[in-house]
DNA sequence: CCAACGTATTGACAATCGTTGATCTATTGG
DNA sequence: CCAATAGATCAACGATTGTCAATACGTTGG
């Protein structure tokens, strides 16, 4: 059974990577549209390397995939990886699924002892 | 509009509470059941400081909720607060959601000019 | 072939994070 | 009251991460 897919080194990466204000206002950006990072460079108001950086760890993360502009290959365009997303929001509502819950606290050792 | 609620610190905190091994073992254990920090401890081998840590990272996180036990109040029962993850599955969902996605990349400063 | 451009990469520095061991607090049982 | 227990807290260390400036690389236009 797929037990904990949802502790993976690359679900966890990710989870990171979504943990940062430029990463995330990167991703909101790329709700609508596909854009490049120049477009990132000034709606954000960051230095250029500073995006490149977080692009990268977006890309290295597999939150975001890379492609050059059709006619002029300086500019390499970005868009959101929708299946990985909904990956991590599958880990979440994984969490979230209380089928098994039990409602009783799990008894502490000392705790199961003392009410034998 | 709620427009990027998504983006909030305290969203983007609790994106890297998820982000650790160690904290995503504890939400896994308490998926099933509320447990308390001994659990933790036995479990996943670990320190006790470290449990605590975790815990402590979690829980200001608001990704779970605390209570002691009903007889021995030296034991503190964790609980996952549901409300809060399913929230980060929403800020998720909310990225993915394509409604509004425009299909053509959004043209550069520079390719805006030269194509007109 | 050269200069301008878009982007990636690198190295240095500061800040943050996880681990560890020690200590501290509160609670329970004798 | 005292010892044992569950858990939190703290200081110190190493590892990781973000920022910045500089540089390198590939593409394009002249």
């Amino acid at each position: 059974m797929a037990i904990d897919v949802h502790h993976e080194t690359e679900t966890l990466e990710r989870f990171a990577a979504l943990a940062d204000p430029t990463r995330m206002a990167i991703l909101g950006l790329l709700r609508s549209q596909d854009q490049c990072v120049c477009h990132f460079v000034e709606d954000l108001g960051l230095k250029q390397s500073v995006v490149s950086h977080h692009v990268g760890v977006l890309r290295r993360a597999g939150l975001i995939t890379s492609y050059p502009h059709a006619t002029d290959r300086r500019w390499l365009y970005h868009r959101l990886n929708r299946e990985v997303l909904a990956g991590l929001a599958a880990s979440l509502t994984w969490l979230l699924d209380d089928s098994d819950y039990d409602l009783t606290p799990l008894a502490c050792g000392a705790d199961a002892t003392t009410e034998e």
